[in-house]
DNA sequence: CTGAAAGCGCTAACAA
DNA sequence: TTGTTAGCGCTTTCAG
């Protein structure tokens, strides 16, 4: 295989400088004249040439690539349908303008040993945390303390952090719409389906659920299971039946558990809504279908990813980001599982 | 903000040259005292250094990164549950070898104007093409051209490539055993419901049943819709329905089709399998449930991304693949949705 | 309109 | 053991 060409080889065969070369790649029209300009694409396409972006970047000191860094402890970290949408989301973006996604999935306390940490190859990073608050502070933290433009996902503001800026949909506002359906209806118990690790999303939806449910007197219990396994929610949900009997309603921490808890109390006999009303959280195209079809908040997981790049490639473009926060609001997609 | 330091600024801290303080980064231990390597840490500590990676990529030709192009009409190209647990797998793989994965999700036909081909930023490719054949080959033969290693994701091998190997899972023959564990039953019809665009694995599957089907005269039907949306699904099952009455055998093209199908049939009151037998593919921990559970293929797609990233690193490595072509064999899952 | 040249941060060969 | 230096591919300033 022949050496790969530069803007030398080509300047060569077109009989040019490199500077000639490097103004017609990059689309500089002033000072190249149309003549020129023809024969070095010419050149350019017949020796296939692919300017090298290490040799740009060396040079403008931009890597135009921006880092994501997800916080999970499963190897499967794009496993959920919220996670991938957010990535579809901030990877076309970014592609849009030009700019890169490297994408690193890292377990939670190792952030700080990722090549995306430990190295400069990109001007900005976008995280998305897990754990404790703690954990997640100390995650941004370190993040912020790199220099390098930082936008968190889902997580709410913090103040000392410089240049940083915070994405996420209002989790909390859209548990209170689902709790307020759910009252429409007498209630006394309610239990809530929740992951074993703690995500930033599910602290403000439990504190949406408390919100209502404590204006309305409502018992809030919760079962707590490994959310990636539909067995391990199953197991915890009959469990939970078997020693505290039957709630008034069941809260999904997503769509997919409660999907799971719907099929679970249909094959135990009850019948939803009736006997237990079941809520989800996060629907999307395609997470899954059940009947009766589930009453849920419609993510907006995909926009989050766009408003992030968005928000990354303003910060780059402007040397700082216009906005602290974004929070986007969400909406109840009506079902027939509650009320 | 102050200058982001370089080899240099740590040198000049430490008192030493920069090409001590670059053996000191690269764990370089022989030509350093102790001494001076414990001043230079001290230095690169203080300072905050860290590498950057355009710097080295120049000097050494390597960009220490990997391409991914996921070739998809949908801008929620990660929607598949197939998919994202290819990039996890691919992405762990590479991030535990210093590598980085450049996600890239493009639209049929779009992939000579992602930067990833116009540009030189990777030292290699995966591709997950989709689309008719021709199209599938086009993509290949454009990234095979740049000269850069390639590996072909779920594709068949293709001769006339250079420096490319292909990795797959093998959905004929989990297809096949599908089929016959149908057959256990008395069938003359079955329908699958597929895709409106074509991906090569679903060519796989669907070769391995008609295979199976046409030895035991088993008429076999098409549905096509979107399968991207739950709705589209359930609709185009429905109006073959109503056209052509009811199978013995409905052919899902992947789970989430599947359970989509066991919901409609259910509420139609067909039993399953009593009335239709079902069947999944591509089973995850967590696709979804229904009931009946579904008899399916469990999906190798996560190592699938490992496989693919190793034989990348291997290349990188060796200057060639070792082998040409990695077919990952396939599992029953067994389920009551069918025989 | 065109070209010469400096230098981005780094590695590695070689000299001291 | 340590330092000097050339040069990877590119952009940009400045001179012609």
């Amino acid at each position: 295989m022949r050496e790969r060409p530069t803007l030398h080889s080509v300047a060569q065969k077109a009989g040019v400088s490199i500077a000639t070369v490097s103004k017609v790649v990059n689309g500089i029209t002033s000072g190249v004249s149309d003549a020129t300009r023809v024969q070095v694409e010419a050149a350019i396409e017949e020796l296939g040439y692919r300017p090298n972006r290490s040799g740009r970047s060396l040079r403008v000191q931009r890597h135009q690539a921006v880092g994501l860094a997800i916080v999970d402890p499963s190897p499967r970290f794009l496993a959920d349908p919220f996670t991938t949408n957010l990535v579809a989301g901030l990877c076309n973006q970014l592609n849009t303008n030009g700019f890169g996604l490297l994408l690193y999935g890292v377990m939670p306390g190792k952030l700080g040993e990722s090549s995306l940490i430990r190295q400069s190859e990109v001007d900005a990073i976008c995280l998305n945390p897990s754990g404790e608050r703690l954990e997640r502070l100390a995650a941004m933290e370190l993040v912020s303390g790199l220099g390098q433009p930082l936008v968190v996902i889902q997580d709410r503001s913090v103040d000392n952090l410089q240049d940083v800026c915070f994405v996420r949909q209002d989790d909390q506002g859209g548990a209170e719409l689902l709790a307020a359906e759910v009252m429409k209806r007498p209630c006394r118990r309610a239990v809530m389906v929740i992951a074993d690790i703690p995500w930033p999303a599910v602290e403000h939806r439990v504190a949406g659920f408390k919100k209502v449910f404590d204006r309305h007197g409502v018992k809030l219990d919760f079962i707590r299971c490994d959310e990636t396994n539909s067995q391990a929610i199953t197991d915890g949900i009959a469990d939970y039946l078997d020693r505290s009997g039957v709630p008034d309603v069941l809260v999904g921490q997503n769509d997919q558990i409660a999907i799971a808890a719907i099929h679970l109390l249909t094959a135990r006999g009850l019948e939803v809504p009736r006997d237990v009303a079941v809520t989800g959280y996060n629907a999307f195209p395609f997470t899954g279908v059940s009947s009766p079809a589930l009453t849920t908040i419609r993510s907006r997981a995909y926009e989050l990813g766009v408003t992030a790049a968005s928000a990354l490639l303003d910060r780059l473009e402007r040397g700082a980001f216009q906005q602290r926060e974004y929070v986007l609001p969400l909406e109840l997609v009506p079902g027939n599982s509650a009320p």
